[in-house]
DNA sequence: TCCATGACTCCGC
DNA sequence: CGCGGAGCCATGG
């Protein structure tokens, strides 16, 4: 049996480095299209190092508000974090947002199949 | 089972 | 373009 949780982490894996996707693009890529905001509880679960229950990395930074902005605009410390990891993978900033246009994620078909698959 | 909570989104104004 | 409000639904008490 797989969670809600499971499959969130499973797709924000997904994501390439250097590209970013939207939490409502997440929730829609595990089935859940109008769950954005349990993507973004799902997130909040990951341990400081962005860990999921079963030790895996989670790429959380690379999943950002569909505006383009980041979710912790105004926290000291995750906010300028988040910001710095993605620069760090090649996603540029214009102002405070990312351009969606030019880095946002966009799953095939074919690949959330074998991601959902595998967690069965 | 009901209720509150929240790293979201969309729509008006 | 900013703000407020309503809708959304997985979790946990």
């Amino acid at each position: 049996m797989s969670g809600f949780r499971d499959r969130v982490y499973a797709a924000v894996r997904a994501i390439p480095p250097g590209r970013v996707a939207s939490y409502g693009d997440v929730a829609a890529a595990v089935g859940s299209p109008r769950a954005a905001r349990q993507v973004g509880w799902a997130l909040a679960a990951l341990s400081e190092g962005g860990l999921d229950p079963q030790g895996r990395s989670v790429p959380w930074q690379r999943v950002i508000l569909t505006s383009g902005f980041i979710a912790f605009r105004g926290d000291p410390v995750r906010g300028p974090l988040q910001r710095a990891l993605l620069e760090a993978e090649g996603v540029a900033f214009r102002g405070d947002a990312v351009p969606m246009g030019r880095f946002r994620w966009q799953p095939q078909a074919d690949v959330l199949h074998d991601l959902l698959h595998e967690l069965e």
